[in-house]
DNA sequence: CAGGATCCGCCGCGATACTG
DNA sequence: CAGTATCGCGGCGGATCCTG
């Protein structure tokens, strides 16, 4: 770290080492799962390669982050260390909520980052263990009653396995918007347990019940 | 706001607000209440003033600061969306923690931030009110079961005054020091109820009791 | 003197091209 | 695919200046 701000103090510590520019964002995508160069670069739209390059140099310097390489395929993923900065992300996610009405024109949309928002809507009411396939990417959504857990990637195996578009399922996660629905008009199909995919919803605050009332959106009920 | 990560997601949004630097470090400050700039530029040492200048407008643009102004005195203090900033402040404290086994040498310290630091570790189990004057510092500590308060600024009415240098005062936070030997060595001095400074000590997990065994500093055991 | 604004120089960062 | 090299700009650091 070059730059520091001096100051005997967790907060400053901490942002000596992730608060340059680029440096959490990435850290909230491999909290997913180990990426690689290639798939960061990709998600991270308007980072350079090379501040790619230094920021990941920098997070391996500091212990937070750990290069893997199998069978010649290297890979990008967080250390034990670097686990700990879920509650930052999750601090962030939750205050930046606040001023997300709607995306704005020019805003990237990624399904992953929906998916990790949802873990702090779990509820603990239920558990469930979801395969979310939206097109090519894989999601596991585990919920267990004292942890949760959402990796992207192929999972083992899941109760259920719902296919479903990114837009539907938004508008399941933020809108309040009923999966019944989504399902009738074909932008969601569900293979293996039915039940489970409701508790997998009753867990993370989602409507739930064929012919509930409409719910308010989750956008205005997030605490 | 100026650059913009321009993504669809809480953290980024997060960052675009506060993730310029000194951003949260001016919030920080501003947790233990009202500041005049000129506090906020000497107690943020490296910060320059047209700098300091810069992000409170940006703060008070976005609503997260507001200026106050009472018989011609200007301050900045945290909205009640600013105060919101909390969480992350916590966060980032916690694991900032991982790095600061000491001060490095040209750290500067601030017994507001250990102050704040200590915040994160009330048990609830126990509750007081308490003055602490460090010089020409006063800060008023409120535990109550739900809630826990930190204040700087001359406090109503506290169940005792405690008045400790802030390096007695960090041993006994950081390094599991004895209250006890510092008040005999003259670096701490007790005026009201000296039971309510055990119970303000058990609460915030620090070392409680005449002759209790040596304890580990809590360096090693915070969470 | 508090509460800023203005000017200048540098380096962190953005964009592009290039390499193994 | 996984980076490295180069260049230009703007955010930031340092100092000074302005105003009630």
């Amino acid at each position: 770290m070059k730059r520091s701000y001096h100051q005997f103090c967790g907060v400053a510590r901490a942002l000596d080492l992730v608060g340059e520019r680029w440096t959490l964002l990435i850290a909230r995508d491999l909290l997913l799962g180990p990426r690689r160069y290639g798939d960061l670069l990709a998600g991270l739209p308007g980072i350079t390669t090379n501040l790619l390059a230094l920021r990941l140099k920098e997070l391996r310097a500091n212990g937070l982050v750990q290069r893997t390489e199998q069978r010649g395929v290297v890979g990008y993923e967080l250390t034990a260390l670097g686990r700990e900065l879920e509650p930052i992300l999750m601090a962030l996610g939750r205050f930046g909520f606040h001023f997300m009405q709607g995306p704005k024109k020019d805003d990237k949309l990624d399904v992953g980052w929906a998916l990790l928002s949802s873990k702090r809507r779990y509820t603990g009411a239920a558990e469930a263990t979801i395969e979310l396939v939206f097109g090519e990417r894989h999601f596991q959504v585990r919920a267990r009653k004292d942890y949760v857990d959402v990796k992207e990637g192929t999972p083992w195996e899941a109760e259920a396995r719902v296919f479903v578009s990114p837009e539907a399922f938004r508008g399941i996660l933020y809108g309040g918007e009923s999966s019944d629905e989504h399902e009738k008009s074909g932008r969601l199909r569900i293979e293996g347990s039915r039940d489970a995919w409701q508790r997998y919803q009753a867990a993370f605050g989602m409507r739930v019940g064929k012919h509930g009332a409409k719910q308010r959106g989750s956008l205005e009920r997030e605490r």
